[in-house]
DNA sequence: TATTGTTATACTCTATAACTATA
DNA sequence: TATAGTTATAGAGTATAACAATA
């Protein structure tokens, strides 16, 4: 499923760890590089090279804190592209909840919410 | 939740993907390298360094069908090995299953199962 | 003293091409 | 001609240590 999901991505121009950092920017609007790592498990230096590529592609932007911390926020662009995420996620949910059979389509989220929470 | 599982597969000195071929070996007696490459998405010439390790711990063998293929095998190790790591997939699935509430738990694996078929 | 951002680097994992030998 | 096993290697991804600057 998460492979089907990265071809999804790929007309796009992100990988999956592109969308999900900027899915994170997108509701936590001035966000540290620092916090998303933490949030996602990725080591900060590794943050510096995935965000250079997404700020290339000029999809986020940098806005200086304080002297150290920088936010971190999507573009017009990069808002542009998130909403065409968003619809291409949604889709994509939509067509694996309508594989579930109707008796057990209901308890699939809270189960799965249940499962790791 | 598969991080977790890495976790409970260390003691066992083994990883996820080698976990994963020694269960395909065990209930696919004499399958071939090449076949496991197939079945879980493994380039053969990645099969050769993943094989080797785990046939340097003494947990599989080689046995020669025809010329060009050769059969694998757990050893007596290897399946002493598998019994152990299956009461660990056990305990682990069980706990998670735990976790669900009851009006939803049956309805998960058959939900799942859907999902990817 | 802890945290942020960064650089450099070693390590692991994966993909690709090529080769030999056999079915 | 297709397949099995193998070698070598480039590339991507990750972990680790270290550093300067700032909170």
């Amino acid at each position: 499923m998460m492979a089907a999901l990265v071809k999804r991505l790929a007309p796009h121009d992100l990988r999956l760890v592109d969308a999900t950092v900027m899915l994170l920017i997108a509701d936590n609007p001035l966000i540290t590089a620092s916090a998303i790592g933490r949030e996602l498990d990725i080591q900060r230096a590794n943050m510096v090279p995935l965000l250079k590529r997404i700020e290339d592609a000029g999809l986020i932007e940098r806005t200086p804190i304080d002297g150290k911390s920088q936010g971190l926020s999507l573009t017009a662009a990069g808002k542009a592209k998130m909403l065409e995420v968003r619809a291409t996620l949604d889709r994509f949910e939509a067509e694996l909840i309508a594989r579930v059979p109707e008796q057990h389509r209901e308890h699939l989220i809270p189960a799965l919410d249940a499962l790791w929470r």
